[in-house]
DNA sequence: ATCTTAAATTTGAACGATCAAACACACCAT
DNA sequence: ATGGTGTGTTTGATCGTTCAAATTTAAGAT
């Protein structure tokens, strides 16, 4: 009596089936109009509310999306990891979708984990933060027709992500780089030397290239190259690297993490006393906020926005039609800070 | 004949029933130890999965727990969240549990979101980063005696929160204020400000107390009251905050947060040059780490870690056993840099 | 009135596990 | 032989939904 109510004690209550009644939910189209309108009122009145695990064991399909937690703080990771968890999250929750967490400490044991997941609880696919090129993650789920999207690029040795056999989002980081670069150049800088990672990751070399366009034609190409330093992650390296920068004559810098640009802001400081550093971080993590930094912002709700968009369609498109992989690069924001740190404007209250 | 094993598949292999291979897995002492090896034989030579949503249809139990994810970026939030996700993710994994998300925009909202993920998911419990005394949510939990275990004690009234109807685990911040506190003393400090948010909240009045209980003794309690200043969180606030305490004759502060820190060493740099500012934040932020700021740390992962072992209890203990109530309060660390930001100490190499 | 066709609804059988109760079987005491 | 006591294993029903196919109903054409 007091239970909850069920396919089959709705349809007894309006003298139909149990299949009527599932129909008016996955199907409305199947059911006469007076018909639908009888049950929806009768499931609203008495709060019926479909059996997950009983839908999911019929149709080996969970609503459920998995992502992978990682356990180092790189990449998507620390920074922003929550701001996009979030966005993911409550995008998907509009379309009847969850998502399952999982850690796993490497890729072969992510995989082991699609596995897993997969057999036992149906997943409908994932989502990935970062790839690389031939990467045995995206491959296991290709091969496997697993649905999957990934945050970032594959980062082709060719350069080109276009013909990537999977769909991603990404955020254009050159594109960023780039605005910061006019922007400076705008401000009349003339030197504007880049801080960024040692060449050959893909994020990091992509970055430095919008800086570099940006310059092309108002700098030798040999003057580009003696402006551009590379250095691993890290305020240290980065006040290291801008010193170099500021011996080779640089008046302004652009970098490729906000770590790298506190510990250039230091040293542009004590080089330029009385005006604020010429430096602009990438992230606009919560470091920059408080340093007061300018940096290039993520479009990251957007990103799981998109990436929502793109699961849905693979997913709730009809079971064979080919859904074409799909490639987003979405355009960053610069945040303009003063620069001087927290007290360089002083509270105006 | 390709298709996934079952435990119709497994037992008829054996010639066994189904029963008989569902025991050996649920309940290895009901099976003869022979029969037992044998179907641990196959099932790990078939590879042999048990379907999660056929359980859960029958046992009513997902081996699932919902976690939501706030909007704003506050308490948990940002700072320590991804941390305390994945130790969260992987202990719950290691005993066959998983993580659920789900995104509410008020608390209002939660409890909706509790009700449907109960009704059709059959979640088994949840995790909530954080409540207080009456709090709608944990009274709705309780009331429907679901499982739940809370990170942040509720702040009663009466101060004693060891009378709490629920289990949480928490981290002491008294005890890390007041390990700053003495370690100030230590070093030669007398006059040790405290640096926190305006009265009201439980968890910044109890960081203030362990300052105060620090001091107790050292200083007259009209010095106390002087020395204790209450702003918003934010950086520039914090270097208000600090102006004021230097004028009182602060020569050290405590802070109940990584952005007052910040704001105060600016400050305490500016006044005693030369010196590392003796100023101590609170969460070990990458923010602080950035800054070479000291900062009490909280044991997330530990924290993670005895939340996962109260909720193992409670899940996997008999159906009618009165499970205790626990209250878990953890030590934090104190974590403590040269204090003179990324360039007080040069790299080494 | 009869036949055809489409629309609307119903029926029985899965999906893969667990529960509750029944069933064999061996062992020992009477 | 009879009966009781475990121990180990099996049987049938059930959880709540959807699939595939069968059935009824309504409407239009002849």
């Amino acid at each position: 009596m007091a239970s909850r109510p069920t396919l089959a004690s709705v349809a007894e209550q309006l003298g139909l089936s149990r299949q009527t009644v599932s129909n008016a939910i996955n199907a409305p189209e199947r059911v006469k109009p007076e018909t639908l309108r009888r049950v929806n009122e009768t499931i609203s009145a008495t709060g019926y509310r479909p059996n997950a695990a009983a839908r999911q064991l019929r149709t080996r399909r969970s609503r459920n999306l998995g992502f992978r937690l990682m356990p180092a703080e790189d990449g998507i990771n620390g920074a922003i990891l929550d701001r996009f968890l979030h966005s993911l999250t409550e995008n998907l929750q509009e379309y009847g979708y969850r998502v399952t967490l999982f850690a796993a400490r490497d890729d072969e044991a992510e995989i082991r984990s699609y596995e897993e997941l997969l057999e036992t609880s149906d997943l409908d696919g994932f989502v990935l933060a970062g790839t690389h090129h031939g990467d045995a993650r995206s491959d296991w789920l290709l091969a496997r027709s697993v649905p999957f999207v990934t945050f970032g690029r594959p980062w082709n040795a060719s350069g080109d992500d276009r013909d990537c056999a999977h769909s991603w989002v990404d955020v254009d980081g050159s594109a960023g780089t780039a605005e910061a670069t006019t922007y400076l150049l705008g401000r009349g800088h003339r030197r504007i030397g880049f801080l960024g990672w040692p060449a050959g990751s893909g994020v990091g070399d992509d970055r430095r290239s919008g800086w570099a366009s940006a310059l092309d034609g108002a700098m030798a190409p040999a003057d580009l190259d003696a402006l551009s330093v590379g250095v691993p992650d890290g305020t240290r390296q980065g006040a290291e690297g801008a010193r170099l920068l500021l011996e080779r004559g640089a008046t302004a810098v652009v970098c490729t993490s906000d770590s790298l640009a506190l510990g250039a802001s230091e040293q542009f400081r004590a080089a330029t006393p009385g005006t604020p550093p010429a430096v602009i971080g990438f992230d606009d993590t919560p470091v920059a906020a408080a340093m007061g930094l300018s940096s290039v912002a993520q479009p990251v709700e957007q990103a799981a926005k998109e990436i929502v968009d793109i699961m849905r369609h693979v997913l709730d498109g009809s079971p064979e039609e080919q859904v074409p992989v799909t490639h987003c690069l979405l355009k960053p924001r610069l945040v303009l800070r003063d620069g001087g740190g927290p007290l360089a404007r002083p509270p105006s209250s």
